[in-house]
DNA sequence: TGAAATCGGACTATTTAAGTCGTAGTTTAA
DNA sequence: TTAAACTACGACTTAAATAGTCCGATTTCA
């Protein structure tokens, strides 16, 4: 629990090693699976992931690849993890997740609202750390 | 992910359930499950381990239940998340909870120790945070 | 045209979380 | 002393999430 998913750690590595490169223009998923021994179909998936989410852009065909969007220091950890993450906040309770009724003690939950305290605090933390802080 | 488990939650649910008790010595499991809609055999069990923790204290037979050993003030979330997960620390990234050679990327993995910022930031928020601000 | 890259969906396998079951042990009151 | 009302504990099942694979398609460029 409270554990960052492979995935999440995949695509953090991904956009780190992206800001590193000086030269050239793309970055290959290829490339990035060798560096780092990541299982390239997998990586695959989080690129597309970061994709579709516009931190990266991609480019078919040879000599194709990502290209990144943003400085390190505009990329917030929480862009990364909403981008790649099925469940888009992040939420530490479950009934955040759900609709009210869905939760069958709603009625009864008293513990929801003071552990958004919490809750808020992870968020922050989160969105208040960049990709420049993890560069070096 | 980063989501609290349903054990976790049953437990802060019981514990602060306990702490606002006024009369009487013990607190039944059956108490509980029948308040909150928790899963019975399900409740037993973090009982349990909040017993093997020390939070509470089990007494068996007729009358029997459980005791609340500390005032709410004196009890971290963080008590409450320990006594009941199998990973003793909050860990964030999965690194952290395996052997330096475990772990396949360690030699590349180069965003793990920026990262235990974030899980500073964690941990503190749940070793900060007392029993006492859930309950009301 | 062919090599090298992304795209996207379906699929499998593994692990974790959630919940159940059965049996044993303890205490107390009638 | 026996039945009721509890906890204790381990094995088990089920459900869901994570991790990873596979394949066919598309794009690009030499």
């Amino acid at each position: 629990m409270l554990q960052i998913s492979k995935k999440v750690e995949y695509g953090l590595i991904a956009i780190r090693h992206m800001a590193l490169q000086t030269g050239g223009c793309c970055t290959t998923a290829k490339e990035i699976s060798d560096r780092y021994q990541i299982p390239f179909t997998l990586l695959a998936k989080v690129m597309q992931s970061l994709s579709r989410s516009g931190l990266i852009i991609p480019r078919q065909g040879v000599y194709g690849g990502y290209i990144l969007t943003k400085s390190p220091a505009n990329i917030k950890i929480s862009d990364v993890i909403n981008a790649i993450e099925r469940v888009p906040q992040v939420a530490l309770m479950q009934c955040e997740t759900e609709t009210e009724d869905s939760c069958t003690i709603s009625h009864h939950c008293t513990i929801k609202s003071p552990l958004l305290k919490i809750q808020q605090t992870i968020n922050n933390a989160f969105q208040t750390m960049t990709l420049q802080e993890i560069l070096y």
